[in-house]
Parts: structure tokens; C-alpha cells; sequence
DNA sequence: TATTATATTATAATCCTTATAATCTTAGTG
DNA sequence: CACTAAGATTATAAGGATTATAATATAATA
């Protein structure tokens, strides 16, 4: 299913000068089957068993390679550690404040709102992002 | 003008067994006035006129206090540091990219999302958060 | 004023992330 | 297919934000 995915996401670094090399494409391609929202930590974690000496220096490099291209978006919550999103459609997260879970979910742009904070700021507006935060289905029964 | 927040605030404190020193209340005092979003080291800069001897981890100690009570909200975007907001009226925030100036924006409260996002994933929803990114017109015309 | 729990201070420690320099590798070119 | 130069990786050190610790000081209450 994610085969073509890659295999985009592989053209877009080359037409981007980005040479592809094996532990790149690893981190890519972690990235790219993820159901999570992984910390740079856990993708250098899900790797070392393939690539025992790569640096964790390697997946932040990396990381901000895909992020500088689009291929990533980088997701700064409360927590210390940022986490790595692969673009794929629009979409927003829900969190769970008990056991950090991060679900997603699809709901069109607010194209409203970027167009009344463009009229009433100034600003020119590029783009927002929104979190919804509460508790999910199993932190709800457990207590 | 913001003589009753303050005063509501300390209130509010006392109430929840927190003792009053001139420092927490000098914190408290600055973030009530505070015309920008700062950062923990804003602060302590900001007051280190009035306490020389201040430490740092007394700034932090208290911001977590008023966060945990719910005095202030923290805010965590791209940068390296948090940044403050005391909380008053419901509000977004627009963020310049170039210069990394914060506006405060008023909207409606996006209930009808938290309500689909109650629906649709079985979350017990009990807040968001948004921002919005651009250009600030003084950073457009500069270019 | 005496007491006790709590806050502050100063410092060290921790965690995440980035910088550096040396080594190695990719992706072209002849 | 070997050669080359720009770029990538590694290992390590350094940086910055935040938290932990232990000793000292102070707010609140009786």
C-alpha cells in the first residue's frame, strides 16, 4: 500500500539534490508505515537492530531533511521531545491526556478562519495547525 | 486595569493552599501585564532588578504551579523554549515565521470540531488548541 | 513569637538537539 | 568501471532548556 508512497517520497529527494542512502531511506521509509507519531528517539531505536552503528545524529539530520522538503511535519506538544508526522492528506490530531495517544482525524481545512485572522491581523497566512485534546475510549472505562 | 485579575488570582491561590511570596507574586504580577507571551527566561530577566538572588528554578516551580491550578497556560511551538500565556479570555494565537511575533486572535470557539471529534473517535474531548502561521506586515514589506 | 510545612536558592544533573571534525559513500563523469 | 567531489554518516562534544537535590529561609497559622 505504501510502496508508491516511497517510491514518491524517493523522487521528491532526488529531484531535490537529496542523495538517497540506505539509512535515509530507512528512516523514510519507518516513517512512511508508522501508525504512530514517532519521537526522533524511537525511529533511532527501530533502526539500530538494521543499522547498529548508525548516529542518532543521522535521524535528526535526516528528519530535518524531510521536514526542509515537506516530506514531514515536525508536532511540538507539551511533551519534551518533538514528534514526526509523514504528509500525507490533511488532517488534525486528537490526543489522549492520559496515555498520550494520538489518533487522527479528518476535518476540512478551517480556510475560514486563516481567511478572518488574514483580515483582521494583517497577517499573511500560511498555514495553522490545531490539537484536540481529552481522553480516549480506554483511559474513559478504566476510571 | 488588571488590579482584579491580580487580586482574583492571588485569591485563587490561597484557596488552593499556595502561599503567597514576593516572588510568585511578582511572576504572577508579570504575566498579568505582560503584553507578550513570554518565555521562563523572559521572566526571570524581567525580575532579576527587583530579586538579584532569584533562581531560575523558582521561575520554573511557579509557572508549573499556576499552570497546574490553571492560571496559565503553556505554550509550546517550534522553538527551543515555552512560552507562557496567562489565561484569560478565550483566544488564538497568529505567529509571524520571519520574526516570530504573537498575536492574539479572537474567534468563536471551534465547538462544532470538538463535537466531530467527540463523534468520530470515541474521545471524551475537553479542549484544543490552535495556531496560525504567516508573514506579519511588517516582515511582508521588508520582504 | 514559635512552629512546621512549604518555598527559595544554588548547583548539579538530565534530556533533547545541534555542532564539529574525521571518515566514508553516493552519484555522476570520463 | 574507476575516479572524483560534494554530500552523508559517525562519534563525540557542546549547547540550551528544564528538572532534581539538599540546604537554607520564610509564610501562614496557632
Amino acid at each position: 500500500m505504501h510502496a508508491n508512497e516511497l517510491q514518491e517520497a524517493v523522487e521528491r529527494l532526488k529531484e531535490s539534490g537529496v542523495r538517497i542512502t540506505p539509512q535515509r531511506h530507512a528512516v523514510l521509509e519507518f516513517l512512511i508505515h508508522a501508525e504512530t507519531h514517532p519521537t526522533a528517539d524511537d525511529i533511532y531505536k527501530a533502526l539500530e537492530g538494521k543499522f547498529p552503528n548508525m548516529s542518532v545524529a543521522t535521524v535528526y539530520n535526516n528528519l530535518r531533511v524531510f521536514r526542509e522538503i515537506g516530506l514531514v511535519k515536525e508536532l511540538t506538544y507539551g511533551d519534551a521531545s518533538s514528534r514526526f508526522d509523514y504528509n500525507t492528506t490533511k488532517h488534525y490530531h486528537v490526543i489522549c491526556e492520559s496515555c498520550g495517544k494520538i489518533v487522527d482525524f479528518h476535518y476540512p481545512s478551517l480556510d475560514e478562519v486563516e481567511a478572518l485572522a488574514e483580515k483582521v491581523t494583517g497577517f499573511e497566512i500560511s498555514h495553522h495547525r490545531m490539537e484536540i485534546y481529552g481522553k480516549c475510549p480506554d483511559c474513559k472505562t478504566t476510571h
